[in-house]
DNA sequence: AGGATTGGGCAAGAAAAACTTCTGGAGCCC
DNA sequence: GGGCTCCAGAAGTTTTTCTTGCCCAATCCT
């Protein structure tokens, strides 16, 4: 095959001759104007034939332009085809989607409930594994990771910054609390820490609460409860074994059914975000994307910002 | 049209697939293998999906990626034939080839004479223009200028760098010379000094002449005489009006006829070489290809090297 | 076997392409 | 005529792509 014009430069004009405009065709294609028009320039001078005549602030395609449009336009629908092809490949397939140990019980099931609630029919398969994940060889079609930083490469949306805050069992308090929210007495064997395990650094701990609460105290960890689990964390705290720092959207169900109750409105950040991780042709499937929708919009209390595909 | 997959991977993926090999398709593309290694990995992550299997130093197509290749090459080809169509755009073109005043009569006329007495039916239209020239207004194909700064964007044949010499008619020398090829001792007035004009400064000087040849002279342009024009300083040492710095390329046919003798073997290099621009798409087509292959080989003695494509 | 060769993967930095911002000008509309 | 919209152009920045240099696995060749 001989040498082909630009790529880039032949999308930009499909869509530039479609919308007839190129602040539209800037708009569709998520750039400036100026950009589109310096791609068409370039497409005229690999050709040396204008495909544009411009007349001030009006443009219109040239004899050449509208000679080409219409191949441009087959072609380009070609490769999109190819795109949709790629994630029918076998049709039958069911949505694949692979969480970390933490979040599957208490944060991802509830959310699925509700989406099975609505499609019963639906064919989920939900794979518990950490970091890293091979999705390719896996085939599969969502990651949900803490931070924001794995999977260069696939189009990125960040679902939920969480939070944590005192939890406990409410006859735990009402035995060992003394009424005192700022925890300031309580014995440190009551303490739950949460060690998150060789690959993550970030969560917070007592000492950072405290401080946060503006107190001073530091439970040591090796006198309370240690976890290796922010969902064991909150099951421990709700069969009264102790005070746990819990993740917001952990704590959640168990907090409005009473399970749990909240001893101080002081919260933490995480260090990172929850997101979610998909290749970009697959963020097209129905499917996926309503599954993404879904987990942003169950969220919209702590954050629910959607990135830009990478 | 929904988001496309990235064009210029699927170039790389349909070579590579045809190549069966990432080094041969680097080859054919005109990059470094890793480069297509990162290509094929790049649309690979974009689906979500294989497209060949990697085994130690062999690769072969996935089901996926053999699924998706007639498709590709398809849509690709489709692109290509764009291409080809820009050319034809009423087929029954000539040939129109735009060169500087300074070329026309002494460098490009004999040159064309060689190809027109192997094609007599050749239509070629010569136009004869200073830079800067408007190739895509005009239906320029060829473009030939000196200097390789000018027309980014378009294709760049480097084609002679020049250097000019002394020359002089044979019955001129014989009544001025003296015998004294160092020019040492002839008089002011028989200097002819060559003025570019305003928009080219890097013509050399007789100044600059005499500096190569070991001497020091410098002949004050005011007392010879003055061409505004290198071919005619040429062709007025031809008429025995005087020494002229000529450049080689034009002095050729005089020398070789004995119209022109030239007075040492020492000369000075232009400041650029001589190019032929055209639009890259318009460097595939026969005659333009053939013309600039004959031009770049009828100067072997002093030049010839092909530029890239920029 | 065992060394040499071929072909691909990976990571870092370099080069090239694309994009943004800003400014200016031309036509259109009121 | 004045304001508005839209495209062009230049400069500077960001992003993408490519190269380089190294490694490893499989194959080839004595």
């Amino acid at each position: 095959m001989e040498r082909l014009p630009p790529l880039n430069a032949i999308k930009a004009f499909e869509v530039a001759a479609r919308a007839g405009s190129f602040t539209l065709a800037a708009t569709e294609l998520g750039v400036s104007s100026a950009a589109v028009s310096q791609q068409i320039r370039n497409l005229e001078t690999w050709f040396g034939k204008q495909l544009f005549v411009r007349s001030g602030n009006r443009i219109a395609l040239t004899d050449a332009g509208h000679a080409i449009y219409p191949q441009t336009a087959r072609a380009l629908g070609d490769i999109a085809a190819i795109g949709r092809r790629m994630l029918e490949g076998g049709l039958r397939t069911r949505l694949v989607v692979s969480v970390p140990f933490s979040l599957a019980e208490l944060w991802l099931a509830p959310r699925l409930a509700v989406l099975l609630d609505a499609f019963p029919q639906m064919a989920i398969d939900v794979r518990v594994e950490d970091d890293p994940v091979d999705l390719m060889r896996q085939n599969i079609d969502l990651r949900i990771s803490y931070g924001d930083y794995h999977y260069p490469g696939l189009k990125l949306v960040r679902l939920v910054h969480d939070d944590v805050l005192p939890v406990c069992a409410p006859e735990f308090w009402r035995r060992h609390g003394n009424g005192d929210p700022s925890l300031a007495d309580l014995h440190e064997s009551l303490f739950i820490h949460t060690n998150w395990g060789p690959n993550y650094a970030s969560h917070p701990t007592w000492a950072e609460w405290f401080t946060a609460s503006g107190g001073s105290r530091a439970p040591d960890p090796s006198h309370g409860r240690r976890v290796g689990l922010s969902s064991l964390a909150i099951a421990s705290a709700r069969l009264g074994l102790g005070i746990a720092l819990g993740q917001r959207v952990m704590a959640q169900a168990d907090l409005e059914a009473g399970r749990l109750i909240a001893l101080s409105p002081v919260s933490v950040r995480l260090g990172h975000p929850y997101c979610a991780f998909m290749p970009p042709a697959k963020a097209e499937r129905a499917d996926v994307a309503g599954l993404v929708e879904l987990l942003v919009k169950a969220a919209p209390a702590t954050s629910g910002k959607v990135g830009a595909p990478r």
